[in-house]
DNA sequence: GCAAAAGTGTTACTAGTACACCCATGC
DNA sequence: GCATGGGTGTACTAGTAACACTTTTGC
C-alpha cells in the first residue's frame, strides 16, 4: 500500500440557539492562507485516530465538553478547496445548548465567535459550502426528528422556538397551530416562569422533558 | 503539509429492484485478504480525482453507463477497519433500473452477482455495516423522496412495489390504501398492458412518468 | 371448479389548516 | 391608555387507517 499526498481533515459545524437566534460557532484564521477570514472548527486526521475520535476531542478543546450531540454531514474533495495542498474535508454538525458551553479562548489563543446565520462573514476556503450543507442537513433533521432539544437552554419561549423552525425551514407558521403541535407532541413542559424585558405581554419560559430520547416525529 | 499514510477509498452500494426484490450489486474477493469473500465495488481515491469522479467512473466501468442515480452515504473510519493498513471509505449509494444495466463482466473479469439483500453472503471488511447503513439512507430517502423511480424497470405492478416499500420499511401495509395513496401522488401511470406468468389474477404494470423531478414527499 | 393473487369503495378517525379576539406588560 | 407581543378555541379539510368481497387467470 502506497503513500499519497492527500490529507483528510475534519470541519465542524456547531450550532446553538441564543434568543431565537440560530447561530454557528466561527474561528477567525491567523495565518495564511484566508488570513484574516474566518473558518468552522477542524482538524487534520491522524493516523491513529478515527474521525469520531477526532471531532470529540476538537469539541473538548473548543468548548469544553464532549457531551455534544453531533453527527457525520458530508466528504468533500473538490480538488481545489485547498491551496497548500490536495485536502478532503469530512464535515459535522454538532448541536449545543449555549447555556452550556464555555468557549476555551484562553487555552486556544484565537479569536472565537458566535455568528447568526444570516449575517455571515467572509468565510474562508469552501466553508461557506459546508455550512450550507450542514444547514440542509439541520433542516432535514428538524423535519423527522427531536434534535431540536440540544440546540436549546432549558429557559425558551415558544416564540422563540417558532422563530427558530421557520428561520431554519424558511417557512411562515401559525403561532395557535406551533403551538398546539409542539405541545401535543409532549416533548416540553413549562418551568413556571415566564420571560422577563422585552416590550409586550411576557411569554412562558418552557423546557425540554428529561430523558426524552432522540425519535422520529414521522 | 507532510506525507501520511492515510488511503481513502469509495464504497458503492449499488441496488436495484427485480420482480419486486430489492438487490445489491457485490463482486467476489479473488485476492487476500478476504479471498473468496464479497466486497462492495470500489477504488483507492487518486490525487488528481474527486470522490464523485471516482463513483461515476467506477459505475461506468460496471454497469457502462454514468448516468446513475448515487449520492454519498458516509465515510468509515474505524482504526481496523482494513487489515493491510489505515484507509478510511467513503461510501455511496446507487439506484438503478435494473434492466438498463449491463455488468461488464468480461472486461472486469471478475465474479460479479445481485444479492436479494434478505439472502447476503458472507462480506468482506467492514461492507455489511456499510450496507446496512446504506439501507437505512434508503429508507430515509423513500419516505421523504420520489427516488423509488430510480430503482424501477419501466415495467412493474402495484403489489411489486408494495413489497419493495414493506421489505425495505419492515411494515405491512393495507393493499387498497397503498393503491390509493400512490396513484393519487401522480408519479405513476398504467402502461396498459398486463403482467405475464405467475399464478392469480395478472396485475396491471405501470411505469414512472416522465419527468418526474425529485421532490420531497412531506 | 378451485386455488392464487389482483382489483375495488366506504366509513371512521386523526392530523393539519385557517382564522380573530383577548391578555399582560412597559412606557 | 396605547403599543407591543403572547396566549387561546373552533370549524373545516385532507390524509390515513380499517375493513371484505369480487375478478381474472392457470391448472
Amino acid at each position: 500500500m502506497s503513500k499519497n499526498n492527500i490529507i483528510l481533515e475534519t470541519a465542524i459545524n456547531i450550532f446553538t440557539v441564543e434568543k431565537g437566534i440560530l447561530k454557528v460557532l466561527l474561528i477567525r484564521k491567523n495565518t495564511e492562507p484566508y488570513k484574516g477570514y474566518w473558518s468552522l472548527p477542524g482538524n487534520n486526521l491522524r493516523e491513529n485516530e478515527t474521525l469520531e475520535q477526532n471531532v470529540n476531542d476538537l469539541l473538548e478543546k473548543m468548548v469544553g465538553t464532549k457531551e455534544i450531540y453531533n453527527e457525520q454531514d458530508y466528504t468533500f474533495s473538490k480538488l481545489d478547496r485547498n491551496p497548500s495542498g490536495r485536502v478532503l474535508a469530512t464535515s459535522y454538525i454538532a448541536l449545543t445548548d449555549n447555556n452550556i458551553i464555555q468557549i476555551n479562548r484562553e487555552e486556544n489563543q484565537l479569536e472565537i465567535q458566535w455568528f447568526d446565520i444570516n449575517t455571515l462573514p467572509k468565510m474562508a476556503y469552501d466553508h461557506k459550502e459546508i455550512l450550507e450543507h450542514a444547514q440542509e442537513l439541520l433542516k432535514t433533521k428538524l423535519i423527522n426528528t427531536n434534535v431540536l432539544k440540544n440546540l436549546f437552554p432549558s429557559d425558551f419561549t415558544l416564540p422563540e422556538l417558532q422563530n427558530v423552525y421557520e428561520n431554519i425551514m424558511n417557512i411562515k407558521l401559525d403561532r395557535r397551530n406551533f403551538r398546539k403541535k409542539f405541545i401535543n407532541l409532549g416533548l416540553i413542559e413549562e418551568t413556571g416562569y415566564n420571560n422577563v424585558g422585552g416590550s409586550g405581554r411576557p411569554a412562558k419560559l418552557y423546557k425540554f422533558k428529561e430523558n426524552i430520547k432522540e425519535v422520529n416525529l414521522f
